[in-house]
Parts: C-alpha cells; structure tokens; sequence
RNA sequence: GCGCUUGUAGCUCAAUUGGAUAGAGCGCAGCCCUGCGGAGGCUGAGGUCGUGGGUUCAAAUCCCACCAAGCGCGCCA
C-alpha cells in the first residue's frame, strides 16, 4: 500500500534528520499522512511536523523544511512541498501510477486485500434473532453489516468466523411454543383454547399451525403439556429453517449455527458460572443468584439464575461468551447488537474481565433502530404486537442489492428511515443502479473489444497520462485503504461511499476518454487495460457488499 | 432522574478518528447527445457543523454545561 511506504519513507527521513542534529531526539508521535482535501496540495500530506514541533521547541515550517529535505528520491514520488503552517505535500508520479494498473491486473481479485490481521481468529456474531417469528427489517441491517464486516475482516487478513446464535433455550421459545399450540388448537381442536397472555399474536403463528395440519392426529392425542413440547421442536425447526432461507435471500451465510441449549448440554453453563463464583463475583441475595457487576464498576448487580431456579438471558450469555473466549480461544469477538440491547453492553464487557479475558477483545457494535417507511407512511416493526412486515417481504419487494446497499449507507450508529419506495426505483434516486451501471458499461466496453478481437494483453500503460485517466487510477488505488480502516473502525458504510465515488470518476471518465478507438491503436489497449483493472476494483467493492457485480443490466 | 446513541445544505447522509477553503446523493436553476450503454457528464445557488463556554498552532471531531430526538435502565430477550 502506497500509504504505508510514504509513512515509511517519512519516518526514515526523521531519523536521518535526527541523526544530523538538525531535530532534536524527541519521541516520535505516530506517522500518519492523509488525503488533503484540496488537489492542489498533493496526494498525499502530512501535519507530523505541526505535531513535533511542541516537543522540540522549533518552528513547524522549519521542521518541514528539514524533513522534507531528508527525504530520499523514490520512483513512487514526483513532488514533495512544504505548506504553512507546516505540512509536507506529496504528488504522486504519473508513470508510476499508470504501472500500477498492471499490478491490479496482475492481482486480479485479491487485489485491496491487506495483511492488517496476520490471521488472527475472529468470530463475528450477528443477527441471533430469536426463532420464534420471521426476521424483520432490523434484523436485516445487522445480517448486512455483519456479513459485509465479516467480509472486509476476511479481505484484511482475519481468520473470521461467522456465528449465528439460536435462542432455543429460553423462556421467550416456551411462550411461542405456548402460542402455536393455541394456534393450533382453535384451527383444529377447540375453538375457545385461550392464547396465553405473554404469547405471540403474530399471524405467521397461525400460518404455521395451519402448515403442520399433517400432524393433527399426533398432536392432538397428546396431553397438553408434551403437545406443547412436540410444537416447540417443531415450530422452533420451522422458524429456523425460514430464518436461514430469509438470510440467504439477503446473501448472508453463516459458518455456525449454535444453539443455547448446548451450553447446558456440554456443562458450559456451569463451568462459567462456577469460575464467575470461585473469583467472587457471583452472590445469593433475595432468593437469586446474582452477578456483582457492582464490583466492576458497574451501576447495578444483575441477576443470573432467578429464585424459580432458571436461567436469565444473561446467565446463558455469560456462558456464551466463556464458550468463546475460553472454550473456542477466539481471539477477537465481535458481537452485532440492536439498540435495543445497548443497556447490555457493559456488563457483557464485565463479565469478559471477570472472565480475565482484557475486555478489548470482545468489541459490540450497536446498530441504531431502523423505521420502515413506504412514501410517508410510517410502520413500526415488533415481533409480538400483531403483524409485522418481514425482512423478506422488503427482499423481494426491493431486490437483496438494493436492500444491502441502503443499509450500507448509513453508519451503524445513526437511525435510519427505509424508505420502500426510494429503494426500489430504478432510477437516479437509487445509487446502487449508479454504481452497477458503472461496472456493467465497463462489461459492454470488454465485449466490445472482444467482438473487434482486440487482443490488450501487450497494452502499454505508459500511454496513461490523462487527467481522468490519472485520476480513476488514484481512486482505485484507494480501496486498500478503505478496507483498512473499515477493518479498524467496524464501519462497512464507507465502502458505500467508497463505491459510489469510484463509479462516478470511472463515469468521469468515460465521458471524457473514448476506450475502443480506430485511430490509435496502442491508445486503446491501454486504455482497455485501464478499464479491465476498474472492473476488477469495481466488482471486488460490490462483492464485499455482498452485492452483484452485474456484466449487463 | 441515570446510561448509551444521534443532532452537519431544503431532504437523506459523509467527513480518513485533531489538520489546510466542511463534502456527496437527491431536490432546485441552467447547460451537454453525427462516438464504446444518456441508467451518463458539466456549471451554479444553497452551511451560526443543535446552543453556550473551554482545551491548542489547529475543533464538526476532545472536555464541561444546556437543548432536542431515539433506545435502555425486568428474576423479558
């Protein structure tokens, strides 16, 4: 990355400058070049000499000057400026930019990969819906900003690990266990059977009971009890089965499926606790059991096992987590949370130190409310409260790339509107059709030059000189870079933005620069090099979207 | 009341985590098709960065207070 050697480059400079006496040996803040908003200063800049210059007592400009001056010639650098009041400018060679055109060619799709994780193992867990009812629109932000995390993570270097955790086990499955039997009941048994007060009034429930008519006579021999039971495999077996379809829908596959009830199964449940005990952070008080996150700094002591004797949510989350840090030894953990389990958070990362485990390692990202919106009517989606629009309502009324994208566009923390109508119009409104068409004009340009047997394989890329052709090329080369710091700040929406720039100077571009051309022949095969490799960065941005790269639209 | 998140152009959102004149898309006012896909391109107008203090060479970004919105503060998940 072009990046890391300037800040190489940079650095070495210091020292040399230091080495000379002519900057006193002062510890080095980090060295970062960003892009200057301003074209006209350079590619890349640098404030580090703003930043030493409180801690050696001399100028900034002076201190640029002197750096600047250390900086040894490479083929990467045309022009290095200082600018008050104390950056360092870099402008880019064009030659070598153009060369680098062969070198994405040469990388083909593994090209903005980065080695930022060295492989480490990192699991990333999101979505976790309960499987009693189908997914709803905020469910689908998280599968898509875990699933494109997880592919950027991938794109960096981790060893990553998707998760889905199945709440099979808890009390919210006995209560729609509860509702299905009832459901079921006044289909085919007795009319007047009541639905239970805490149960799920949704009408997929009565849809479900109507589809298991088949088994109407082993259900309703039994006693209620083990009728109740038998539904709760069953209609657990059928939700999930329909989550995994909905997700898939949506592009998002998971590496494991794991279930709450193997905690219990495997001991895990104990274990966790017992350790949680043995360092005294577990007491029992008004008849329950209790975390003391009090003890670590929290506002409130938690309870893990309730005087009935069962489990909290969190007991079994505690579990969970033992399961993957001690357990599995991931080394990172990235949970994917609703706002509405914000409150969760900290004494999650609690219970992680009480574990010993530094709490750094498990990160949760916190995806904001999503309302639906179909033009000015608002909808409110909640699973247990009557009908709800479903995630794969939304797939199939907008398209998966469209609905990715969208959530793609917004950073995780901010609420957002999901406007049906906006979404699916194919039109100007809707950048996700901007920045396929891009990638499928490129297709056409391909095919063309495939039709008139233009073999570019020998294309000279030094025949690159043009502003816009330049100019596509240093967008391009962005895209490690983006990877890089989606990778560190968990935000997949800047891939969207990242996308959309890339598509309109590549459309900049095309305007500008005619590919396919009679009169110069070496010209074309460049340039037909140039347009190969923007299809490469294109296509590789969308399938880190999760998104199609299509060759025609 | 306390905690978390948010507040930036008419609308929807960015801002490389403290850098130079705060940027995109839509919308608005105009302009560009005898060429590879016009689902495109170009120009322009539009900003007290919620408010008020503070920190420093430099603040949308950090600190404090306040205002507004959302979520949470269960022996629900």
């Amino acid at each position: 990355m072009i990046k890391q050697k300037l800040i190489a480059i940079l650095r070495q400079a210091v020292e040399d400058t230091q080495q000379q006496g002519r900057l006193p040996l002062v510890r080095l803040p980090e060295v970062s070049v960003e892009h200057p908003q301003d074209q006209g200063h350079g590619d890349y800049a640098s404030s580090l000499p703003l930043k030493l210059a409180r801690a050696t007592g001399s100028k900034p400009l002076a201190i640029a000057e002197a750096i600047a001056g250390a900086i040894v010639p490479s083929p990467e650098i045309d022009t290095i400026t200082v600018a008050p009041p104390g950056f360092i400018n870099f402008t880019l060679k064009g030659d070598w930019l153009a060369r680098q055109v062969d070198s994405i060619l040469v990388a083909d799709d593994s090209y903005g990969n980065i080695d930022l994780g060295c492989r480490q193992r990192v699991q990333l867990e999101f979505v976790s819906a309960n499987p009693t009812g189908p997914l709803h629109i905020g469910h689908g932000r998280g599968a898509v900003l875990g699933s494109t995390l997880a592919n950027v993570l991938a794109a960096a270097d981790y060893s990553v690990e998707r998760e889905y955790y199945v709440n099979d086990a808890g009390k919210q499955v006995d209560a729609f266990a509860r509702s299905l039997l009832a459901r079921y009941q006044q289909q085919y048994g007795k009319a007047d059977f009541e639905m239970p007060a805490d149960g799920y009034a949704g009408s997929y429930v009565i849809d479900l009971a109507r589809e298991l008519e088949g088994e109407k006579a082993t259900i309703l021999a039994k006693s209620e009890t083990s009728a109740t039971e038998y539904l709760r495999q069953l209609g657990l077996e059928r939700m999930t089965r329909q989550i995994k379809a909905d997700l898939e829908a949506l592009g998002v596959t998971f590496d494991v499926w794991f279930n709450e009830q193997s905690l219990y199964d495997d001991g895990q449940y104990q274990q966790a606790l017992s350790l949680l005990k043995e360092k005294g952070y577990i007491e029992d008080k008004e008849g329950a059991t209790w975390f003391i996150s009090t003890a670590l700094g929290e506002d409130k002591d938690n309870v893990v096992v309730r005087s009935d004797g069962s489990a909290t949510y969190f007991a079994t989350d505690i579990a969970y987590h033992y399961n993957k840090f001690i357990e599995r030894r991931f080394d990172r953990v990235i949970d994917i949370w609703g706002a509405d389990h914000q409150g969760h958070v900290s004494r999650m990362k609690a219970v992680v130190g009480a574990f010993g485990i530094a709490p750094e390692r498990l990160q949760i990202l916190i995806s904001q409310l999503v309302t639906l919106r179909r033009g000015e009517e608002l909808v409110r989606v909640s699973k247990r409260s009557g009908d709800i629009i479903t995630l794969r309502e939304v797939i199939d009324e907008v398209g998966a790339d469209a609905c990715r994208f969208f959530f793609l566009s917004r950073s995780a923390d901010s609420q957002m509107d999901f406007d049906l109508e906006l979404a699916k119009q194919q039109s100007l409104d809707n950048p996700v059709y901007y920045v396929q068409y891009a990638h499928a004009r490129i297709a056409s340009i391909l095919r063309l030059a495939e039709q008139r047997e233009i073999d570019y394989s020998d294309g000279d890329v030094s025949r690159l000189t043009t502003e816009p052709e330049l100019s596509l090329i240093r967008k391009m080369l962005l895209l490690p870079e983006v990877i890089e710091v989606v990778a560190l700040t968990l935000g997949p929406h800047r891939l969207a933005y990242y996308a959309q720039e890339l598509a309109t100077v590549f459309h900049g571009f095309y305007t500008q620069c005619r590919v396919v051309s009679q009169d110069d022949e070496q010209l074309t095969k460049a340039r037909l090099k140039l347009v190969a490799a923007a299809k490469i960065v294109l296509a590789k941005t969308l399938h880190l979207m999760g998104m199609t790269a299509p060759e025609t639209m």
